[in-house]
RNA sequence: CGGGCUGUGGCGCAGCUUGGUAGCGCAUCCGCUUUGGGAGCGGAGGGUCGCAGGUUCAAAUCCUGUCAGCCCGACCA
């Protein structure tokens, strides 16, 4: 096919958007493949919707060659069956609701477990239709509280989601297996830079659950990696290592030391150093102990929690969260102090939180026989040398302590660092919440009920979009991988000349008979415009036709590399031919 | 939800301090020239200056209110 662009719906323009930040919402508002149509809500003009739905076939195929089979739903949905497993309630303000004439409410989808799970109880009623794998690749709605960065993240989206239904755990975690595996050979088919990090469920409920992120320097959502290996996670998934126990025998006797002055850790290590004690203190040495009450679901009492770290490290809340949850926690307030009186603010120590039965979760790096400075239950008092295992028996162990860039990698292969991301892929083992809470099961060969068991997987296609554009993008303008182009070549009349017009036209003839697909700047416009329009659209060949057609051979260009080579005119179809095969 | 910034032709901006005929660049249209890196000259069309109220002989400009957008943070597959 050829696309001619004296006649294609385009406008690019000269300078950024004032409105965009990110190079990707530049680039596609300059290049003219997308408009913003309201905060969130973009349209996708001739050349994005290329991109988006070629885009959008590399996932269908895979989805399709993995046996998941593809359906659709409306993008406008009834309360109801949002109703049944609470998630009206439980969305929040991120749903789109909206009423028809009558009064009834309606939403816009944000996901669609529901409306899956009701489908297939609809249709299925015995173990022998099981498994199954369904999907769609339909917009989503989200009212986000802050739409930005383009089409990277919109309130409205196309997204693949999918869904398994199993009879068992072991099909399920197949079943996971077989979408994470396709989700590896689409990302690998879109040539993206990305790593697989263990996931938190968040509010979708569920247990095993892996994202696929993106690495982009503008990316949301922060990660780590080792340097020494392909290891990556989400910093609320960062398992510390935990050192070797050491030997009790032979270590000094813990002793109270007055301390006066010293309520916090940098008070009291400088305390330390100067108190003559025949060593130094940092502030590793010591053990600060945080306390929070943490409240389980359902239940009305808060109960105390107290958090040791070493006294270098923060409480990570994230992480901290992620460790309790679904239980939620607060930090102790003043009142709660007063209540507990032998919790002495600044001094806290394991003896008092132990001897008063509160819950007491220590970090890893905290093993038997590690020994610390840490507070005595009295004010400006604090103990040296109180030995884990010896001293004190915590009730365990809590990941809540700050990750931080040069900590040693899980996996024992490096240090950890820093890295951002954005999420394109999601893939989740659900379990039964929603087959429980919408009564889908199947009847079993023993003619009981069987409760199936769900997994839910999703891609964000039209963010897809963007985040190829970050990835490639360069100084002139986007850069796609030719799976993905708006088209295969671009083929630039340099020139007003007939003769070099009818070369245009006739090569660009000569290559679509061949089935590459052409892009034709057939514009009366000046060679510099061309240039820099072809740059900036980021087809990945570029033909030019210009002055060496007097020689018979035209320019082919590179548009990654930006290396470019004199072909002779009839030997550049072949060359195309080769190029893009 | 907290903080900051901004609303002026399709896009990017100036003008506002000190009230007095609404301007520039890009884009668009016409004519001529030009054609290997976002061309030149001449001409043209297009804006109730976010909205409402107020002050004033007179408001884009000053005052009050309001709405919207963007950025940072919180939140969020």
């Amino acid at each position: 096919m050829i696309t001619r662009m004296s006649t294609l719906f385009l406008r690019t323009l000269r300078e950024d958007p004032a409105d965009a930040e990110v190079p990707s919402h530049k680039l596609l508002v300059r290049a003219g493949y997308v408009r913003r149509v309201a905060p969130g809500v973009y349209s996708w003009l001739p050349l994005g919707l290329r991109v988006l739905r070629k885009v959008e076939a590399i996932v269908r195929e895979e989805m399709d060659a993995m046996g998941a089979q593809e359906i659709q739903f409306p993008a406008l949905l009834p309360r109801e069956p949002y109703e049944a497993t609470n998630r009206w309630t439980e969305y929040g303000p991120n749903l789109f609701r909206l009423k028809d004439r009558k009064g009834g409410d309606y939403l816009l989808g944000p996901t669609h477990e529901e409306l899956f799970a009701l489908t297939v109880k609809g249709e299925y009623s015995s173990y022998k239709d099981y498994p199954l794998w369904l999907y769609q690749i339909q917009n989503k709605y989200r009212d986000e509280a802050r739409p930005r960065a383009g089409i990277l993240r919109g309130r409205e989206f196309l997204m693949k989601d999918s869904y398994s239904f199993d009879l068992t755990d072991e099909g399920l975690a197949a079943s996971y297996a077989a979408h994470r595996a396709t989700y590896v050979r689409i990302f690998d088919r879109l040539n993206l830079r990305y790593v697989i990090v263990k996931a938190t469920s968040g509010a979708m409920g569920g247990s095993a659950s892996e994202e696929f992120l993106a690495e982009v320097p503008i990316g949301e959502d922060t990660f780590v990696r080792s340097t020494g290996s392909d290891y990556a996670a989400n910093v609320e998934a960062v398992i510390t290592p935990a050192p070797p126990a050491r030997e009790l025998a032979g270590l000094p006797e813990a002793r109270a030391h007055h301390t006066p002055g010293t309520p916090t850790i940098d008070t009291l290590v400088d305390f330390l150093n100067q108190a003559d004690l025949g060593r130094q203190f940092t502030a590793a040495d010591t053990l600060k102990n945080v306390l929070f009450k943490v409240r389980q679901p359902g239940a009305a009492e808060w109960e105390l929690l107290a958090v040791g770290v070493p006294g270098d490290r923060e409480v990570d809340p994230k992480r901290l969260e992620a460790a309790l949850s679904p239980a939620e926690f607060q930090v102790l307030e003043e009142a709660d102090f007063a209540k507990n009186p032998f919790l002495v603010k600044g001094y806290i120590g394991p003896r008092a939180l132990l001897e008063n039965k509160v819950r007491y979760l220590v970090d890893p790096r905290v093993v038997t026989g590690t020994a610390w400075v840490t507070g005595a239950d009295q004010a400006e008092h604090h103990v040296l040398d109180l030995v884990a295992g010896r001293d004190f028996t915590p009730d365990g162990t809590i990941e809540a302590a700050e990750v931080r860039e040069g900590d040693p990698a899980p996996d024992g292969t490096g240090t950890l660092v820093a890295a951002r991301g954005i999420e394109i892929g999601h893939v989740f083992q659900l379990g039964r919440k929603y087959s429980d809470a919408l009564g889908l099961d199947a009847l079993g060969a023993d003619s009981k009920p069987i409760t199936i068991t769900m997994g839910s997987y999703g891609i964000g296609v039209s963010r897809l979009v963007a985040v190829i554009a970050e990835q490639t993008f360069d100084d002139s303008g986007l850069v796609w991988p030719r799976q993905v182009a708006p088209a295969d070549v671009h083929v630039v009349i340099a020139g007003k000349d007939d003769t070099l017009r009818a070369a245009g036209e006739q090569l660009a003839t000569d290559l679509t008979t061949r089935g590459i697909d052409v892009f034709l700047d057939d514009r009366p416009a000046s060679p510099g415009v061309k240039f820099k329009d072809a740059e900036l659209i980021g087809i990945p060949t570029i033909i030019v036709i210009g002055r060496g057609l007097a020689n018979g051979v035209v320019e082919v260009k590179d548009r990654a590399s930006g290396n470019r080579e004199e072909i002779a005119v009839d030997a550049v179809v072949e060359h195309i031919v080769a190029l893009t095969s």
